[in-house]
RNA sequence: GCGAGGGUGGCGGAGAUGGCAGACGCGCUGGACUUAGGAUCCAGUGGGGAAACCCAUGAGGGUUCAAAUCCCUCCCCUCGCACCA
């Protein structure tokens, strides 16, 4: 017997497996097709067993999916751009695209390393100027479509590094490189629409199985509220102020109105106020101060009386317009109607600022309407105070004081999302150049389709200093404009990376595609993809940009499909000793390490073996060793099987009940929601009832065998490795990616005894041995014969038996 | 505060439709084979008890012949969202 060695023979199988274009998917009609994603990893220095995990995942579900007879395309490619590629540049200066190579090689050997059913020449790497031309082609038909625009918006500032951060590089209000505090700039910047489609991704209804807390988070974030803008005038600056309120039945108990300090109304307020320095000293106290999100939260509410006054629109009373700093610019119009009754932030701040609160709903628990409130009444009620809608139920009153509104020209229905535009633009280097010209005649003009890719210039200084790198490359800069042809400028703000993540799956599915994006007709065969793995940390940005930019492809006829992915699933994190693994918190483990040990096999197995997959998994070298045992159980099992020589057959047809059960319950594991763990429980009982067996000698050898065979069939999508290598020693030149996945339809239960639970007034007593074709009044004879259960029953009266068919039975007696 | 998901041995985790709680693995205990074993094999392993038995699924109630599972009250943990008008 040779002993298990699994580096060799991983190796040798990988390359057999890559000689043999095993992986290859092609597009055909006859066949039913399976797309299976993982979402490709970025190219940082090496994986992580997060990757491991993620990958593992999906390749099991790629063998199983192919030996259930389906055509899969199972593709990888690299997440290729970002900001990591600079950071490195500058910490250890190596150009970013050699850094991002370099990098892709790693990744590369080590996917291939764990084994991974890859189609390899589907690679995608979204660096590649042939990938990113077509980046800048969508941004270009978006352009068209009026779906994007660029304005000044607020980015993130360092004035120490003289360079924008990203959100997640600003940390507690300081920059993540210098410590320095983090400042907000006005910069020109590009935005994609996507509030255009607020509705459309609300609407999950193609969406077959996604996690429902991804869907609660999706929704969460384009955050729609229904209510109604209503316009307060003010006499002192001639002009209405608008406000939005989804509570308009509320509008009588308006007591002041608040406008955040960032609302334009300020700067006009301010001139004709007579407190114009408090209000200015109040304003600059609060934009200036540079609290972290979580910090603004615990502050209590600020405000200050401008002493101007607005008009009720209704009752034409004046009312008291303040400036708080409660109040949001960036959500509906960047001012409130403060009804303190019914509105609990309104009411705290009315208490602080000793302003008048008036009750309009009446809460039905109210045997009387109370002088004060303790805390403002939020739920439903009937209205009262409010003039000609008294009596109404609040619900309807909201609707009829709109109507009303309406009608004298004072208001109007309104949406409001909290979704906001996708801000394209980075200050820098390594991204998709957005392919935007400046001419001095005919202004901001796209460049011309076929002037595609305009690629990232090579020679580049990267600093983290300044605005983007490519501002001082004259060489890219320079151009000609596309419409007149004089002399122009080039925009120098590159694209998010979550452009190149928003249609990557739709590049797999077009081989060696040149001229185009993708090509339609294998898109549409191939999409949309019908499982998803990735992590949870992508609940968001990334699914929502990929569902928004499939439905503009859609809009754009470009393909037939609404959602492009049909089935979720998150997995959870690895940890160890209860923390995500990070190099920060020093408890990482290399899978290579691992690999180099004991195998890929047995870090899959492991892997899968732990936990189900959508919950975090908890590293453990000793359950490492546990399936290192297994494996090499298994592989010395099958020497046995070779050489075995039968003495009975008494237990073939039991061994054939076993292997028939663990087929169905391996099959069922993986159809119910990837539950891989249980599947791997139930191939590992097998294994321990299989021991058993040949030790007795009790099967024939035909029997043995075909269960061996059957077994190793089951085993292969989680340790493809092994199971390959043993198929093979038993003589067999399929490989077993191409072998069909067995069936258990014609198995039943041989052994006709089987023990049930006794039960006495619903306590479990015991056991008895019956047999299956027993009806209760034979089973009830077994029991009060039975020594055991004799004297619980002697003497007494029996209610009532239960019997659950070949499970429990429940003798009910008199006490 | 709101929303979602959880709380089961020493640990990771199993437990369709309510029906023998603790599958499988780890760890631990004992034994076999061994010069030795951290290799392998066999047996045991929720707690209490000598035993008969009794007690156990976050806590407390309830429904039921029967509850980890269903209902009510409460506690704790994790993750989202968070002054969104």
């Amino acid at each position: 017997m040779e002993k298990y060695n699994p580096n060799n023979l991983e190796k040798k199988w990988q390359k057999i497996w890559e000689e043999n274009d095993l992986f290859k998917a092609e597009y055909s009609y006859e066949k039913k097709k399976f797309y299976i994603l993982e979402m490709f990893p970025y190219t940082s220095a090496q994986i992580h067993m997060g990757h491991v995990r993620n990958y593992t995942i999906g390749d099991v579900v790629a063998r199983y999916k192919v030996m259930n007879g389906y055509n899969i395309l199972h593709p990888i490619g690299y997440d290729a751009f970002g900001l990591p590629a600079e950071n490195a540049a500058i910490k250890q200066n190596i150009h970013p695209k050699d850094w991002t190579y370099k990098n892709i090689e790693t990744i590369r050997e080590q996917l291939k390393r764990l084994g991974i059913s890859y189609c390899w020449e589907r690679e995608v790497i979204t660096c590649d100027p042939e990938y990113y031309r077509w980046n800048q082609f969508f941004f270009i038909q978006f352009f068209k479509r009026n779906l994007v625009y660029k304005k000044m918006a607020p980015a993130n500032w360092c004035p120490f590094c003289q360079t924008v951060l990203a959100n997640e590089q600003v940390i507690d209000g300081k920059c993540w490189r210098c410590g320095e505090n983090v400042e907000t700039k006005n910069l020109e910047q590009w935005f994609v629409k996507i509030t255009d489609y607020a509705e459309r991704l609300l609407d999950f209804s193609g969406i077959r199985n996604w996690p429902e807390r991804v869907i609660t988070m999706q929704k969460n974030w384009i955050g729609k509220s229904e209510g109604c803008e209503i316009y307060f005038y003010i006499p002192d600056i001639e002009g209405n102020l608008n406000v939005f309120t989804t509570r308009a039945d509320t509008l009588f108990g308006v007591t002041y109105l608040v406008l955040s300090p960032y609302h334009p109304f300020v700067e006009k307020i301010k001139r004709i106020s007579s407190r114009k320095n408090e209000i200015e000293k109040f304003i600059e106290r609060m934009t200036k101060s540079s609290l972290s999100v979580k910090d603004i939260l615990k502050i209590e509410k600020e405000g200050i009386n401008t002493e101007i006054f607005a008009i009720h629109p209704i009752t034409q009373e004046r009312i008291p317009v303040w400036i708080g700093n409660y109040v949001l610019m960036e959500y509906g119009t960047g001012a409130v109607m403060a009804v303190p009754a019914h509105d609990q932030r309104d009411f705290e701040f009315a208490k602080k600022y000793d302003l008048p609160i008036k009750i309009v709903i009446k809460n039905p628990e109210w045997k009387e309407i109370p002088e004060k409130l303790e805390k403002a009444y939020e739920g439903p009620g009937i209205m009262i105070n409010s003039d000609i809608f008294d009596g109404l139920d609040n619900e309807k009153g909201e609707e009829e004081i709109r109507k009303y509104l309406e009608k004298i020209n004072k208001g109007k229905k309104a949406i409001y999302y909290k979704l906001k535009d996708w801000c394209i633009s980075r200050q820098r280097y390594w991204g998709t150049p957005i392919p935007i010209v400046y001419c001095q005649k005919c202004g901001v003009v796209t460049e011309k389709e076929e002037n595609l890719p305009i690629e990232l210039p090579y020679e580049v200084k990267i600093t983290g200093r300044g605005e983007s790198p490519l501002k001082y490359v004259e060489k890219f800069i320079k151009c000609k404009c596309p419409v007149c042809g004089n002399d122009a400028e080039r925009e120098t703000d590159t694209m998010d990376t979550f452009v190149d993540s928003s249609w990557y799956f739709l590049r797999y599915a077009s081989k060696d595609i040149k001229d185009k994006p993708f090509d339609k007709n294998e898109v549409n065969y191939w999409m949309p993809v019908d499982q998803y793995i990735g992590g949870i940390e992508h609940a968001i940005l990334h699914l929502l940009y990929s569902r928004f930019f499939i439905k503009v492809l859609k809009d754009m006829g470009l393909i037939d499909f609404e959602e492009p992915f049909e089935n979720l699933l998150c997995q959870g994190m690895v940890i160890k000793d209860g923390v995500k693994m990070s190099k920060s918190k020093g408890n990482v483990v290399d899978p290579e390490d691992i690999i180099k040990k004991y195998g890929a096999d047995t870090l899959r197995l492991f892997i899968l073996f732990a936990a189900p997959p959508e919950v975090d998994l908890e590293w453990s070298e000793k359950g490492i060793e546990g399936c290192w045992r297994f494996l090499n159980r298994v592989w010395r099992l099958h020497y046995e099987v070779k050489n075995y020589e039968s003495i009975e057959t008494k237990n073939d047809e039991n061994l054939e009940f076993i292997i028939n059960k663990t087929i169905k319950g391996v099959t069922e594991d993986i159809e119910k929601e990837f539950q891989f763990n249980t599947a791997i429980a139930k191939m590992m009982e097998f294994i321990n009832f299989f021991s058993k067996i040949i030790n007795e000698k009790s099967v024939s050898k035909k029997v043995l065998l075909d269960s061996w065979k059957k077994f190793i069939k089951i085993l292969y999508p989680f340790v493809p490795h092994i199971s390959e290598e043993l198929w093979k020693d038993l003589g067999e030149n399929k490989f077993l990616f191409y072998e069909k996945w067995p069936s258990y339809e014609k198995f039943e239960k041989i052994d006709k005894k089987i023990s049930i639970g006794v039960q006495i007034n619903g306590k479990l007593k015991g056991a008895v041995e019956i047999s299956q074709t027993f009806e209760v009044n034979e089973i009830l004879n077994l029991i009060s014969e039975n020594e055991k259960f004799k004297k619980f029953i002697i003497g007494k009266k029996i209610l009532k038996t239960i019997y659950v068919k070949n499970r429990v039975i429940n003798i009910v007696i008199e006490d």
